[in-house]
DNA sequence: CCAACTTCTACAATCGATTGCTCGCCGCTC
DNA sequence: GAGCGGCGAGCAATCGATTGTAGAAGTTGG
């Protein structure tokens, strides 16, 4: 493929490889004479030199590359962080593995261990459970590895999260304005930092506006999903609450809710109000246009690439981590209560 | 990061260096006696090691990796595409280098060049342009490489697209059978495969079906987007051909046509019909449900690299293009036209 | 009992680029 | 005019794994 070699270039410029190597690197270009270095570049410019990579790395032990691992590239949720992390990379010249888990640990020692035979130089993990020992050892390990969205448990591990109490926080308040007073939880699974502080999130804000927070009104769904958000709105409905609002744990569990409200002739807004979380792209062509907690998904990756690029530089330093904060973007999901 | 050799295995082990890479490998492990193997295998597992794919790929000169270049991942066409590609060769322990390149030629040729860096065997590029000369030479050049989604004007470079041509036939006569005789074509960019195959396959269709092809329905968008559509739109209504039906070159520039529809108090499907293509994730859930032409976007994907699988097998063989076939996902923005 | 073979393992070169070290040469100083 | 300093470039080792070839050990047959 690259077929052209130093060695070849270095030959047609009459010069040594090293010589070579040394004028075509910005860093040791200084250690040549300013027009042999000009005749190398001439050299490599007229065959075509492509420099490679590989044997690069081997020498170096760097790669210029970092893992990426998603549970599924298909989730509109990551494209986003994916790009943002892409787009801060590029500017120093990384480049990203992205691999795609479904969730599945085995897939995710799998593609670890081929990251680290490719050398990859740090990671960015969008998998991460509460308990995760397969991260929680990789950042142990010393690798530099950054979470996104999710969190582990142990706080050692750095991430870049979005506030997710204060998202729902805003949710809640938002409805309690219109003049909402009894509201329903539809939870995200419970074993990932988003589920659990969402859930803690929306006890506390009940507290805070001295609502009660019935048992009833408060399910935890199967998966993050329209079908995991329609079953457990389900069970809302068929066990009897009385309730003006739903808060979802994420938006794709907010249209299995409207599924589930149409299904009963509910209708949103009129009947009851639907909040979704993440505000993910399309989610405002929906009927209605739901309103969403709103999470700067390719901040996100920016923030993460950033912090990585800070750890390779820094390896000594102690890791940070970044809250960002949401917004709340309203639109026709929300409105007053019934009667 | 890959910190245990070969060496340190072979040693731990007893052997020599070259026994144990002999024994590690499926190959070559018949050359070597069961019992030594079985030891290397022992001390590899005690160690933790993992092979260093660099040095690997620089001996081998093969990379077990294929260089995807997309335009921009955060469009919802891509990602089944990509997990098409990556569950197909994952089987098959290659992975995949993925790059936006936003359709900026210059991002193409610095990732092809970066990719060839790396020792990549293959490409898929989804980022064709009609004419496009990075990519038909990097074909000439005897690379593999597979087309997905849109094609270039050379025959000679294999693709996996959709037919789009049966696509907007489906569309078309799907709104005839409606009563529809007054179509309007909202065609994409014309400097890419599918706007073309499509607006020619609409024009094809409007004979086809006697319908007289008027100029004045039949408006280029600017980009395929729901503001090149709403543009394209908007200049349907302002040059005031009549018209009760829509075919939007894609599903993004029929969601701008919905937009300029209910600016002008037209409602659809009540006013007029729309049809989308693609039937990307989550148009199913705007309002009006889009129909739309199913594209098998995961299939293509899964093809794509089958061929391109195929193409490093047999570099000698002729390399093949396939055309997928489409379907028709009849929702709500269709209609009996008024009156 | 030795030669001819078969097995199995070791040796060493190699992939392409990087880099510490050495050395030649030039110019300057005293 | 001898010596010192320093620039510029070449030499060679190295990264870790693979692989053609050579050679040692063991087996079989004559």
């Amino acid at each position: 493929m690259g077929r052209v070699t130093l060695k070849e270039v270095a030959e047609h410029a009459g010069v040594h490889p090293a010589t070579a190597s040394r004028a075509l690197n910005a860093a040791t270009r200084g250690l040549v004479n300013p027009q042999t270095a000009e005749r190398v570049d001439q050299a490599a410019q007229h065959l075509g030199y492509i420099p490679n990579s590989i044997a690069r790395s081997l020498k170096t032990a760097r790669s210029a590359s970092i893992g990426l691992l998603l549970p599924d590239l298909t989730n509109p949720l990551f494209p986003p962080i994916v790009r943002g992390i892409e787009d801060v990379l590029r500017t120093v010249g990384y480049n990203a593995w992205i691999v795609n888990t479904d969730n599945e640990p085995e897939r995710e020692a799998d593609a670890i261990a081929s990251f680290r035979g490719r050398n990859v130089e740090g990671f960015v993990a969008a998998t991460a459970r509460l308990r995760d020992p397969l991260l929680e050892e990789l950042a142990e390990s010393g690798t530099p590895l950054v979470l996104v969205n999710r969190r582990v448990d142990s706080p050692n591990v750095p991430s870049v999260t979005v506030d997710d109490k204060a998202g729902v926080m805003m949710a809640v308040r938002h409805l309690f304005e219109l003049g909402h007073r009894e509201l329903v939880h539809l939870a995200g699974p419970q074993d990932l930092s988003t589920g659990v502080a969402r859930l803690q999130a929306f006890r506390q804000a009940l507290e805070d506006l001295g609502l009660p927070a019935e048992p009833e009104r408060i399910v935890e769904a199967a998966s993050w999903s329209a079908t995991g958000g329609a079953d457990a709105m389900e069970t809302v409905v068929e066990s009897g609450p009385s309730y003006t609002a739903v808060v979802a744990g994420n938006d794709l569990i907010a249209l299995g809710c409207y599924d589930i409200l149409a299904r009963h002739g509910l209708r949103c807004p009129d009947d009851v109000s639907v909040v979704g979380f993440n505000d993910m792209s399309f989610i405002d062509r929906v009927a209605p246009p739901l309103t969403s907690v709103r999470v700067p998904h390719y901040e996100i990756g920016t923030e993460a690439a950033r912090l990585l690029l800070e750890a390779l530089e820094h390896p000594d330093r102690h890791p940070r981590s970044l809250v960002l904060p949401p917004t709340l973007s309203v639109r026709r999901s929300t409105a007053p209560p019934p009667g």
